[in-house]
DNA sequence: AAAATAGTTGACTATTTGGTCCACTTTGAT
DNA sequence: ATCAAAGTGGACCAAATAGTCAACTATTTT
């Protein structure tokens, strides 16, 4: 089968990192190679382009991602506490991240959507299809909770977008500020949106 | 005095747009120049750099949105209104650049701010106090809102919080899947997460 | 051991990009 | 009318960038 090699991942590792850490537009093929230790003929013979390179590592870094979401969304766990659990998750995310590049960086996928959105067309759409996966978790929490009789959703779908929207504007804002604080808010705001009972504002 | 011309005011323009409809790390000074109709020389006769542009650039917007957004956020008007009316603002206002060009586009500070956030220094710094101000026009209605008792909010700051990261995560979104319905949910989200009375769910 | 497969390397090109420079032109003030 | 201030044009440069290619090397299969 010829010689084997880890140059693919070791790309598509260095894409994610920098496009993170900056931005899509500002990670240069030399960049990326440079960091993975790979030489340009090297990178051309795994990818055609940059946007092929963010697809694959971002399908790679998914497929990891989502197995971690199963478990904190695991069916077992009562629906408000997977909330809280993803909370605290995201929180650890970007605290183990603070320390480790010094700064808050945020959800990649958003700000990587947000940043090409009327560019890359083919990554557009990946992004988009995972974000929709994401919010799915979401979904069915809000959808057992109201079930369970904890919150009042008849329409969990419209729920979790709003739901989400928030966690992810809460997350861009993190980036944007630096500041790891701004998540601190996350519970509190869930169950604010969520009315949950027990947590509601004493009725007038 | 010399020659006066509006050069400095046409590249301002040019690069609000190429930022806007695309990023900033993929718009390029020659792009700028050729879309204000200015010469590199002169681009360099007003600014020193891409960065120092955007600066300005986003500095005379914000003087403009701001009297906007005073008349939307007038003392005059009953707070929750104001913040319905803001919501109705950013639906118009996105609805009117997708016919014009053809997409959804969203806030152009916040993605703009989570794009740059780790280059840029300056002007990451004018972005976060730009949106701070925004901020406070949320603060605002919802302190005058808890006072006139049609909400429970003890803690306007953070409510204000709250219902940004709520807004920009909605509008975000709205860019990355170039669907302006989305927006439409911002009224019931913003009720929802206020639990503004009388539409609150009832008590069970 | 040979052959085929898989991956590597570095030198190379063409283009784009940011940035400079300075002679030139237009305009308002005197 | 003239002079200085304000702005323009465009040639020019160096560096950065995307992308190519063919010769080379390592590994597995037969």
């Amino acid at each position: 089968m010829g010689r084997v090699s880890d140059a693919k991942e070791r790309l598509m590792g260095a894409v994610r990192e920098l496009i993170w850490e900056g931005s899509y537009g500002s990670t240069t093929i030399d960049q990326i190679c440079e960091k993975a230790g790979v030489k340009k003929g090297s990178f051309y013979y795994f990818f055609d382009s940059k946007a092929d390179l963010a697809v694959a590592a971002i399908d790679e870094e998914w497929g990891r991602r989502r197995t971690e979401l199963d478990s904190l969304f695991s069916p077992t766990i009562p629906p408000i506490e997977r909330l809280r659990g993803y909370c605290d998750y995201c929180y650890r995310v970007q605290a183990e991240i603070r320390s480790k590049c010094g700064c808050v960086l945020g959800c990649p996928l958003f700000s990587l959507g947000s940043e090409i959105s009327t560019q890359e067309d083919r990554l557009q759409k990946r992004i988009q299809e995972i974000l929709d996966q994401k919010r799915k978790y979401l979904e069915s929490a809000i959808r057992d909770a109201h079930a369970a009789g904890v919150i009042h959703a008849p329409d969990p779908a419209a729920k979790a977008r709003t739901l989400f929207a928030y966690y992810q504007g809460l997350l861009t804002e993190a980036r944007i500020h630096d500041k790891l604080e701004i998540l601190g808010d996350a519970v509190r705001g869930t169950y604010e949106l969520l009315g949950v009972k027990g947590t509601e504002p004493v009725p007038a």
